[in-house]
DNA sequence: GTACGAGACTCAGAAAGGTTAAA
DNA sequence: ATTTAACCTTTCTGAGTCTCGTA
């Protein structure tokens, strides 16, 4: 109840601000569009960017729940489509013809999709009995610079070795260069650049040839036959190496990712199948034959030292079966959250410690929905944290603040690198709990010392079997999901009304709480972003036009508005709800889910009856 | 019990690529 | 009608979560 009290407050104050938003509306070109109908499309595509940054994981939370909305309401893109598709010039049979034939190919797709959710699930661990597989796709080889192209030190012509992305730096190299500032790449980025433009510049039939040359390499390595099924893999290309960026201010970043060799691979296959071949004159580090795993690949990465897999698609029966149960888990969760809520609310007064911080932990993950927060080694990562890992300083206590009181202020980065910034009331226990933490510790403790995931989890999951942090998310996501569905109006033009305003409302609400508050988020993103600028104002001297535009697009990301958010509602909603909730509506499913989203759901899609409960 | 590290998998935004609407 | 910009989708791979085996 808490949660869900908590996400429903935050439409009750999408409402009241109302006109204080469209203030900033207008400032975002919003509310510049001409005609009612076309405002309502406007903010329809301002929705579907996404292009607002989150600080806040309830928000994201609420977020992922405007997302699915947002595409609700596009029914009427479909009468657009056959009003286009009458004013061009093409003759009547064109058009049937190429009806036809979409419509032929939609019911082979159907006719082809394994419907594995109406089978019998393999005993516990197995995840197939059958597996063939082309081996990886490596990328092209290294190609030297042209001789006309250059890098200078210093002035100089200097060839280096670690041009080539196999070696690194010699002893020698190493002692000469030694200042980044007295490198000259010029040469080598006017080289890439004209690439770059010629590419863009190709002729149709060009582009079309690379096309297929494309399409002929994904035909071959982009499927896997999997119990007498194929089914599409996810990444069949072996990551090819580079320098290492990472997100924010990671300690490794600039480093060489190395090039994967066919020695350092790991192929997982059946026995009985064709084993792939290593490219020529090549072995493979390892063919085994593993069917408790689902990767087809594997090998290790040089930076972090950790395995990096090929793996199914997301539509694939492996996936689909995995979603399912995850959203089946938070189900569950729905028939003990009650017993669960007043169980921590009970520890909150616990005199061991560890029990009170779990309580404390587990009252911010499920109102929050903050992250479970493992540790990580220090030095190897950007320093982010989740729940666990809360340090003294990501909070402050505030007694009273503007006009409540227990007031706890957030602020930390969380994964990605992405500032959590957000002031919250608490209940009087937590907070005293948190003031007890707190007690005696200086900057960089943490904040739950005797607490790590791993004890939480435990503890999860002797409550439910299958209970962990992360589940919290799914379901609240979720059940909120459902419970606004609910609570709108059964006519349905009413409806999507009512949806688009409320989509332009809480856009604007989360743009405001996050761009008020917004001082630097992710400081290397800011570095990234004067790189940014000064690359482009370089160009500028040719294009003088694109300057502004993409300055704009430089001090956006400086200010984190864009962050993209549309995949989360592929993570956190059961998909379950929409369909049903299409079925009762009269919606084709199509104005929800795009074609990707469609094959990823395919078992919700089928499986859904209108009266399903989340 | 518990610390630790490897392994396997989900989740995440940036960038590239493709399509459609607007100029 | 053609070019360009806006938008939407796909790809890529980094960053988390969680489990399990071992000391």
């Amino acid at each position: 109840m808490q949660a869900i009290s908590f996400f429903h407050s935050h439409v009750a104050c999408s409402l009241k601000k109302k006109k204080q938003r469209r203030l900033v509306e207008e400032g975002d070109g919003v509310a510049q569009t001409k005609t009612s109908k076309k405002r309502t499309q406007k903010v329809n595509f301002c929705l579907h960017r996404g292009n607002l940054a989150l600080t806040s994981s309830a928000r994201e939370t609420w977020f992922m729940v405007s997302f699915f909305l947002s595409s609700a309401q596009m029914v009427k893109k479909e009468e657009e489509e056959q009003a286009v598709s009458k004013k061009s010039k093409k003759t009547k049979e064109e058009i049937e013809e190429a009806r036809q034939l979409k419509i032929k190919k939609k019911e082979e797709e159907e006719q082809n999709r394994w419907r594995w959710w109406e089978e019998e699930k393999y005993e516990d661990g197995v995840k197939w009995k059958f597996l063939e597989h082309k081996g990886p796709y490596f990328p092209p080889e290294y190609q030297p610079l042209p001789d006309n192209v250059h890098f200078y030190y210093n002035g100089h012509i200097v060839w280096v070795s670690f041009m080539e992305s196999v070696t690194e730096m010699t002893h020698e190299e190493r002692s000469l260069i030694q200042d980044l500032d007295k490198c000259d790449f010029g040469e080598i980025h006017a080289m890439h650049k004209a690439k770059t433009e010629a590419r863009k510049n190709m002729s149709k039939e060009e582009k079309q040839a690379l096309k297929e040359a494309n399409q002929k390499i994904v035909d071959e390595y982009g499927y896997c036959l999997l119990d007498h099924h194929k089914e599409r893999i996810g990444n069949f290309k072996i990551e090819p190496p580079g320098l290492f960026r990472g997100r924010g201010e990671h300690p490794k970043q600039g480093m060489l990712k190395k090039r994967i060799q066919p020695e350092d691979v790991i192929i997982n296959c059946s026995k009985e199948s064709r084993i792939p071949a290593p490219p020529a004159g090549h072995h493979w580090k390892e063919v085994r034959h593993d069917n408790t795993v689902t990767w087809l690949v594997s090998w290790t990465e040089n930076i972090q030292g950790s395995n990096k897999y090929i793996m199914l698609n997301a539509n694939s029966k492996l996936k689909g079966e995995k979603d399912w149960e995850k959203y089946e888990v938070a189900r569950k969760l729905k028939s003990r959250v009650d017993d669960i809520r007043y169980q921590y609310l009970q520890d909150l007064k616990s005199k061991q410690m560890v029990t009170r911080q779990r309580a404390v932990a587990l009252y911010f993950i499920d109102k929050l929905a903050l992250r479970a927060g493992n540790e990580k080694e220090e030095g190897e990562t950007a320093d982010t944290v989740g729940c666990c890992s809360l340090r003294v300083e990501h909070i402050t206590l505030h007694e009273q603040l503007d006009g409540n009181e227990c007031v706890v202020e957030f602020d930390f980065l969380g994964k990605d690198c992405i500032r959590y910034y957000n002031k919250v009331p608490v209940i009087k226990k937590v907070f005293k709990s948190l003031k007890l933490f707190l007690e005696n510790k200086q900057p960089g403790d943490e904040l739950f010392d005797r607490l790590n995931t791993s004890v939480l989890n435990k503890h999860l999951s002797s409550l439910m079997p299958g209970l962990t942090a992360k589940v919290f998310r799914t379901y609240n996501a979720s059940i909120t999901l459902q419970q606004q569905l609910k609570e709108l109006t059964n006519s349905q033009s009413h409806l999507l009304a009512a949806l688009a305003n409320m989509q332009a409302d809480m856009w604007l609400q989360m743009k405001l709480i996050h761009v008020l508050p917004s001082t630097h988020i992710c400081t290397s993103d800011d570095s990234f972003s004067v790189r940014l600028v000064e690359r482009k104002k370089a160009a500028v001297k040719r294009c003088e036009e694109q300057l502004l535009k993409l300055e704009v697009q430089a001090t956006d990301r400086e200010e984190n508005k864009q962050i993209a958010l549309g995949t989360s509602k592929l993570n956190y909603l059961d998909p379950r709800i929409s369909v049903a909730w299409c079925k009762n509506m009269e919606v084709p499913i199509e104005k929800i889910y795009n074609k990707t989203q469609r094959e990823k759901f395919a078992w919700a899609i089928d499986m859904t009856e209108a009266d399903f409960e989340f």
